[in-house]
RNA sequence: GGUCGGAUGGCCGAGUGGCUAGGCACGGGUCUGCAAAACCCUUUACAGCGGUUCGAAUCCGCUUCCGACCUCCA
């Protein structure tokens, strides 16, 4: 494909991407509710779309990128219906709400960095704009698409069904809604002020002990689950943007739910491009808390948890989770992880020997060019990253047959093998090599490690040389002996 | 129950009418003090049963199994 096409989960096809302005999209991603420390699933969506949005960089666009902190809201399952989330764990830990907001909130973008994952152009919290969502059901409720009721409002969506499809997204019918079992069992606070089991919650009158509460036109409440992302996308991104994503697990209710809320109070649907991608599983079940096999980031990354043999570093977890494609299910397992740590180590020590390979005036034996476009094409085509991992490999194995003498290349071949790893792996993927320690004096010191060893080996002390070598690989330091020297690098 | 996805070799994971993706693991080899790396060779899979077709992992039907969502979730 010769041009960026993306799957548009609103017309379940796969579109041509064209942006509403010249030069400029706008792109809002629904963020974590920070009430937990991240886990491997918060990680995915975030890789993803930092991966679109650093290609259409690389095309040229200027991308305004609206990633938000939910710090207020969403109801709690099990036992503690009605309760909200933030208040709920506030009262485990005594803290303030906003504490534990601030808290969760650095862990995830402590992470967020970690993987690379480029920071928000802007991340707005859901409580910094009450006052946008309270005018925006203000503005919902003069066009008769909403109704109060003891201090609670509600979203009308049999009125906006007369006028607008409620379903667009998730293709759900009003009336299958309505039957809707599984369910019957939880009998959800407020639904008996509902005119229908189907409208749901745009502010919400907050009872004496609930902790996180703001004076409305209603009286004292907080907002509805879905109405922060309609105010804030419209706000930073206007009343219609680019590209809308998120988690597949909030196709319904909470994009079908913006579209409505959007609808009602623009008179225009909000996004051009709704982009989902699928969830994770760990060893092909899915990660739950009641299943026990839920994995913190943290936990990968020092390998404290009983699933997993080893630590993985954070290069390791985003090339594994762009070994997959975004709309496909990703099973975490500690071989398959295994498996994507040995595959980044090779290809990363294949691009470190590119600024040195040599190169011929005539007669080259290879070329990159076919690489080069089945790169780009494999991008085009709904970010096929798995794709363009494959043709990465295939790089890797040229730049070492040429390492090796068995294959000769151009200079200019070699400027795009740079280019190749600089602008696509590097800038696109956001693959970076983990430098060990580069800044504070252990590159130093491991040079004078393995010159005395050098020592050793020159004088065939074997046993002196195999000696460090396995003690440096107890320490997570690999020592590889070339012919041009011995090289290291950081497992 | 409703809606929507899946089932690919030992593991992960692309593809989607004819041309054995790729990674990891396994086995053999070259190289090497040994190891690692690198390179070469090797491993022909698409849940089952029917159908369409010159040809199907790919399209259609049925069956089995798995999963997601249906007002907590990334």
């Amino acid at each position: 494909m010769n041009t960026l096409h993306l799957y548009n989960t609103l017309n379940k096809t796969l579109e041509p991407f064209t942006s509403i302005a010249p030069k400029h999209v706008g792109i809002y991603v629904c963020g974590p509710t920070v009430y937990g420390p991240p886990h491997l699933g918060h990680v995915r969506g975030p890789i993803v779309f930092d991966v679109l949005r650093r290609y259409l960089i690389l095309q040229g666009y200027k991308v305004r990128f609206v990633r938000n902190i939910t710090d207020v809201g969403h109801l709690v399952g099990d036992a503690d219906e009605g309760e909200d989330k933030l208040a709920k764990q506030a009262k485990v830990e005594q803290l303030e709400p906003m504490e534990v907001a601030q808290t969760y909130t650095d862990a995830y973008n402590s992470v967020m960095d970690r993987i690379n994952v480029m920071k928000p152009s802007i991340e707005p919290r859901a409580t910094g704009h009450i006052i946008e969502q309270i005018e925006m059901i203000q503005t919902i409720i003069e066009k008769g698409l909403a109704y109060e009721v003891n201090g609670s409002v509600y979203f009308d969506v049999m009125a906006y069904s007369q006028q607008s499809h409620y379903g667009v997204l998730s293709g759900r019918v009003l009336e299958d809604l309505q039957a809707g079992a599984g369910n019957q069992s939880r009998s959800l606070e407020g639904q008996d002020e509902k005119r229908n089991p189907n409208d749901f919650a745009l502010w919400k009158r907050a009872s004496a002990e609930h902790i996180m509460q703001w004076s409305s036109p209603w009286g004292k409440g907080f907002p509805g689950w879905h109405i922060e992302c309609s105010a804030m996308s419209a706000r930073y991104l206007g009343e219609h943007f680019d590209i809308h994503g998120g988690g597949m697990d909030l196709l319904f209710p909470h994009h079908e739910c913006e579209i409505a809320q959007s609808t009602a109070a623009h008179d225009r649907a909000p996004a051009k491009y709704w982009i989902h991608h699928n969830m994770i599983t760990i060893n092909g079940q899915k990660m739950a808390k009641s299943l026990g096999n839920g994995i913190m980031v943290e936990q990968l990354f020092k390998g404290e948890h009983p699933l997993l043999s080893q630590a993985f570093g954070p290069m390791t977890l985003r090339f594994f989770v762009l070994q997959a494609h975004y709309r496909g299910t990703l099973d975490f397992s500690n071989d398959a992880l295994l498996a994507a740590q040995k595959g980044w180590q090779r290809m990363q020590s294949a691009f470190q020997l590119v600024s040195n390979l040599p190169t011929v005036n005539e007669g080259a034996t290879l070329d990159v060019a076919d690489v080069f476009s089945s790169i780009v094409s494999s991008l085009n085509d709904d970010l096929n990253t798995p794709q363009a991992i494959a043709s990465f490999f295939e790089l890797s194995r040229r730049i070492n047959l040429v390492n090796d003498g068995k294959e000769t290349i151009t200079a200019e071949t070699k400027t795009s093998m740079q280019q190749l790893i600089q602008d696509y792996c590097k800038g696109v993927l956001g693959l970076i090599p983990e430098d060990a320690g580069a800044g504070d004096g252990l590159s130093d010191a491991m040079d004078i490690i393995l010159s005395l060893r050098g020592q050793a080996k020159a004088d065939k002390n074997w046993a002196l040389s195999d000696q460090i070598r396995d003690a440096l690989k107890e320490k997570g330091f690999e020592i590889k002996d070339g012919k041009e020297g011995t090289t290291w690098n950081k497992l």
